[in-house]
DNA sequence: GTAGGGTTAG
């Protein structure tokens, strides 16, 4: 088969033809080298013109010992040959081998053109090799390629990236006729890089004074320092910007501005722009599931979840992180084991993000060991997994566990963090061991030099209180360096209302009431804590004042898990599909109740629940709701799992050993992180107070 | 044949 035109044919019509058979794409490695042999058997070995095409076909191939050798057949490489031969390197990713070839090239005495820094530049920065891209800016200079735009670009994208932003301004700045997108773009990427969230911002506002339309490009980076930089005001301008100009039609933006505003804590807006998104990728859905799942709505990631499976997508290990965060939020056991299967299983094993993910689940869902498991099979574990194992157990009340893990952190050489002694604290917290949670919170500070923060003291207050040394927490949350918030005092609270420190608890429940002004249970506490010491005045005026200001008391909820559906009930809650039999069923759990001797107590001070409303919640209360719906649901092994948000009082707690007993039915209730679980009239939960 | 090449996770 003759591919090519005999060499005896004229020479012009001979390139013609040649040109042709070359030109067309090679469909396969194979074929270039048969015409490749074909051109150096008809003696045209020598000609750049033909050589450079075989080189860029081979490169292109990614056949790198292919292509040096066509190059080297080149007895006098033109300066062409040698940028196309940095260029494929560099789109082969072999970014320090195409810096080589450029000292290559330069040491053969070739000297650059105008597509030859670009290229070069462009390698340097990938390899942050500064000084071959300095000497090639010099040259550069020496030779008036300064002059073009292209190499002005990419010398200040170059700079940049190297992290030489005062370099990259300078170059920048110099050159004002030569400024365009990419160069702006490369000034505000150089600086989010380089974490001048402030400084990027402010050349955006330099760049539309400037008259220049952004591109896709520029809107990511610049959205990315609002997100870093928490900058919810020009976020927001950029966003009408956008909308005003047409500039919405890009997945990559839209995905951003749906990021921005989950990152900043509204959900409706952002699912607005998803809404109004007219193309969603994978990525797109992610972000919206991850955005309600860390804005602790984790029903709506849920919903979300299913709605992009009806859309016959199939998750990846961002969405399935989100499904599973959003799951272990609600305790939903069995959700979150369907979704971890969509996935590989090595994703978890390989990858730390998604085993920890999973680890959190279990953990959250009181499946020690399952958890586990998940990490002993783990074959890449950074600090962050180590820290969500220690605290699992700490909260699961496996404290010796989570210290024996930390001495293993230590033998294994990762330095602890502040997560880490969150946990260890919190495991201190949960088997009441006070005195080693003082040595962590000391050591911490004096051998690890770590700082404390709210949350340590948090744990050390909670620590310290439940124990019964209220004083001794009292004066740490004096004595604190940053603002004491409502989390601390409510610590220090609980401990009082454990040991029955009224005195404190009232100065714990002003400051509460000072921090959360909106939150009605503190003002409900407070009042109720005066009726027991008989301060009726006092009563009356926290009550007036909450009606004054108008606070409303906040409805209790919680969440059900029953094969693996979650549903919402809220105190008195009538509108579940199921609510004339959850009722029924209620009424009949009752009668069996007080059948047993169960008697409703009312006369627990410090409960975050009105007088008048107690003996009502305490027998209507939305976990009960949530129970009789388990009980009168159909499925056959159903684990009757509820997940509430609110603290499962004592008196709920003897009602729920007794349902326990009565329907012979396993009841598990979260609460704040701890587990309650019931079986015939048994409760296994370690931390009951 | 040239410069920035992108959004999501614990």
């Amino acid at each position: 088969m003759s591919l090519l035109p005999s060499s005896s044919s004229a020479g012009f019509l001979r390139g013609l033809e040649i040109n042709e058979a070359i030109s067309q794409s090679f469909q396969s490695l194979k074929q270039l080298k048969h015409i490749h042999g074909a051109l150096l058997r008809k003696n045209y070995d020598q000609d750049n013109y033909f050589i450079s095409i075989v080189l860029r076909s081979a490169l292109n191939f990614g056949d790198l010992c292919y292509a040096r050798l066509v190059f080297h057949q080149s007895r006098e490489p033109n300066v062409n040959l040698w940028n196309t031969m940095i260029r494929g390197l560099i789109s082969n990713d072999r970014f320090s081998e195409a810096v080589d070839f450029f000292r290559l090239m330069r040491k053969e005495g070739i000297l650059p053109n105008n597509f030859t820094l670009p290229f070069v530049l462009k390698a340097c920065s990938r390899v942050t090799n500064a000084g071959v891209g300095v000497s090639a800016h010099c040259l550069g200079l020496k030779i008036g390629l300064d002059g073009d735009v292209f190499t002005n670009s990419a010398l200040v994208c170059f700079y940049a990236k190297c992290g030489f932003l005062n370099d990259a301004q300078k170059v920048f700045g110099e050159a004002s006729d030569k400024k365009n997108v990419v160069s702006w773009t490369a000034m505000i990427t150089g600086h989010v890089e380089h974490g001048r969230f402030r400084e990027a911002i402010h050349m955006f506002w330099g760049f539309l004074g400037a008259g220049l339309r952004p591109d896709s490009l520029t809107i990511i980076k610049v959205l990315s320092a609002c997100i870093r930089l928490g900058d919810v005001r020009s976020g927001e301008w950029i966003y009408d910007y956008l909308t005003e100009n047409n500039l919405r039609e890009n997945v990559f933006v839209n995905t951003s501005l749906v990021d921005m505003f989950s990152k900043f804590g509204n959900m409706e807006k952002a699912r607005d722009v998803f809404d109004m998104m007219p193309e969603k990728d994978l990525v797109s859905w992610s972000t919206m599931i991850q955005g309600y799942a860390f804005n602790g709505l984790p029903l709506e990631a849920l919903d979300m979840f299913s709605r992009m499976r009806q859309d016959n997508l199939t998750p990846d290990c961002y969405v399935i992180v989100g499904v599973l965060n959003a799951c272990a939020r609600l305790g939903a056991l069995e959700a979150g084991e369907r979704a971890s299967k969509m996935i590989d299983r090595d994703l978890f094993l390989e990858n730390p993000i998604v085993g920890t993910a999973l680890i959190n689940l279990y953990m959250k869902c009181g499946c020690v060991i399952r958890a586990w498991e998940v990490f002993m099979e783990m074959r890449v574990k950074d600090k962050v997994v180590w820290n969500a194992v220690i605290s699992g157990l700490a909260m699961s009340g496996h404290a010796m566990l989570a210290f024996s893990l930390f001495g293993q952190v230590e033998k294994i050489g990762l330095k602890p963090d502040g997560n880490m002694f969150m946990g260890l604290l919190c495991a201190c917290t949960h088997a009441g061991l006070v005195n080693e949670g003082r040595r962590y919170f000391e050591g911490m500070v004096r051998i690890y030099s770590l700082l404390h923060t709210v949350e340590h003291y948090g744990c050390m207050v909670d620590l310290l209180s439940r124990a019964g040394c209220l004083d001794e927490a009292h004066r740490l949350i004096v004595g604190m360096p940053v603002e004491p918030n409502a989390v601390i005092w409510g610590a220090l609270l609980n401990g009082c209302r454990l040991h029955r420190n009224i005195q404190l608890a009232e100065t714990a429940l002003k400051e509460m009431i000072l921090l959360e002004t909106w939150n009605s249970s503190n003002y409900v506490q407070l009042s109720n804590l005066y009726s027991v010491s008989q301060r009726w005045d006092d009563a009356a005026s926290v009550r007036s004042k909450m009606n004054i200001e108008g606070i409303q008391k906040l409805r209790g909820c919680s969440w059900i898990e029953v094969d693996g559906v979650v549903h919402e009930f809220l105190v008195g809650d009538e509108t579940h599909p199921s609510t004339k039999d959850i009722y029924s069923k209620l009424k009949e759990l009752s009668k069996y109740l007080k059948e047993a001797g169960y008697v409703p107590t009312t006369e627990y001070v410090l409960f975050n629940i009105e007088e008048e409303e107690k003996e009502q919640s305490l027998s209507w209360h939305s976990e009960k709701l949530a129970v009789a719906f388990g009980l009168i649901s159909t499925a056959p092994t159903a684990v009757i799992r509820v997940v509430k948000n609110l603290r499962v009082c004592g008196d709920c707690h003897e009602a729920m050993k007794l349902i326990s007993k009565i329907t012979g039915r396993e009841i598990i209730i979260r609460d704040n992180n701890r587990f309650h679980s019931f079986t015939n009239g048994f409760c296994s939960c370690n931390d009951y107070w």
